[in-house]
DNA sequence: AAAGTTCTCAACCGCCGTTCA
DNA sequence: GTGAACGGCGGTTGAGAACTT
């Protein structure tokens, strides 16, 4: 026999989550840590399915979501990591802890698929920074997963050329960033907090969170303010104590004013911090732990190291890059 | 100002590999 | 070993916002 359901699908809610719901969910994280997504609904009450729980929670809720318009440098990353990867939008999100694979998956459908269209129109063969990213793509994902389409030679060389354009052009992209600093990620003004404007890049490498601080708290503002609105109607009373103590200690420290850069220090970031172990365990494959683990501490030095260094591909591969498939051809 | 159109993005759907009873 | 549920992913949808006429 298989295991039970985790859901009734009889009786389950659906459409937008209130802010009493992402209340009750963020409060039950808090306490249990992200994961065993199948006894969220049971434990907390709420009438949504597991999947749902743990879709608002990554998508929406986790710490460390920064919201809002997109970077140059992310904006190119994401078409690097596109023209490389194909749709993987997991996979390119990893290389952008701050955002969401559902973020850049509709970043990339509303805003660079015509940005891409309109190149091509305007240029139909024209190559973008040293590399056709539609051909690329295309051949990518041609060459890989369809490799008896031509014989094996011709398809390793080109594969072996549509890799190194690539990198190339993934390392052009990131240099021409170098010069702003690109192994910090910058924080847009979203109107949020005391100090939003002032937010714009983080700097922490002492933190042990690993999610740079201004991020995180931008991220733990949103909750608190969607805390505060939510507080002012709804009598404590009739909330679950946990939750009523995490609407009191969140909100409090909200109102408290911000005394350093990234708006967010004066928040109890303890409130949101899970032990590793739950982490490990909210990261989906152990790429996106390390790749945040990296790039939080204020580098993205082993990525970039393999962008830099043919030599140490051995070295990146066996920290499971995501480039199935590809070992053993450089 | 109103109607029509386009854009955005949160959420859903369905598939697939993995896990578990 | 088997089969059902879980967890994760990519594609798609639709309601509301923003923009245009």
């Amino acid at each position: 026999m298989g295991r039970p359901p985790c859901c009734d699908k009889v009786g389950v809610k659906k459409g937008p989550w209130t802010p009493e719901e992402d209340i009750i969910l963020v409060s039950y994280i808090q306490e249990h840590g992200p994961g065993n997504w199948r006894s969220v609904p049971t434990h907390t009450g709420l009438r949504r399915c597991s999947k749902s729980c743990r879709l608002r929670w990554t998508n929406y809720l986790r710490p460390g979501i920064k919201r809002g318009n997109f970077t140059q440098h992310e904006e190119k990353m994401i078409l690097h990591l596109q023209a490389l990867l194909g749709n993987r939008w997991a996979a390119i999100a990893s290389y952008l802890p701050e955002r969401t694979d559902n973020d850049i998956k509709n970043y990339w459908n509303t805003h660079l698929k015509k940005k891409l269209k309109k190149m091509n129109d305007s240029c139909d063969s024209t190559i973008n920074n040293g590399l056709d990213i539609k051909d690329l793509s295309s051949s990518n994902k041609n060459t890989i997963l369809h490799p008896s389409s031509t014989n094996k030679g011709q398809w390793e060389r080109r594969l072996q050329t549509d890799i190194n354009m690539a990198k190339q052009a993934l390392c052009d992209a990131l240099s021409l960033d170098k010069p702003q600093n690109s192994t910090h990620f910058s924080i847009p003004d979203l109107g949020y907090g005391p100090s939003s404007s002032s937010s714009s890049t983080t700097t922490t490498t002492s933190n042990t969170n690993p999610y740079p601080s201004g991020v995180y708290a931008s991220s733990a503002e949103n909750i608190a303010r969607l805390l505060q609105n939510f507080m002012k109607d709804t009598p404590k009373s009739s909330l679950p104590s946990p939750v009523a103590a995490t609407c009191r200690a969140i909100t409090t420290a909200d109102s408290s004013p911000s005394t350093t850069e990234g708006g967010g220090e004066g928040f109890d970031q303890s409130l949101f911090s899970f032990n590793s172990v739950d982490e490990a365990e909210d990261k989906p494959k152990l790429i996106d732990h390390d790749i945040n683990g990296l790039i939080t501490q204020g580098s993205l030095s082993l990525f970039e190291t393999w962008l830099f260094d043919e030599q140490s591909h051995d070295v990146v591969i066996n920290n499971n890059m995501p480039l199935e498939g590809q070992e053993g051809l450089f």
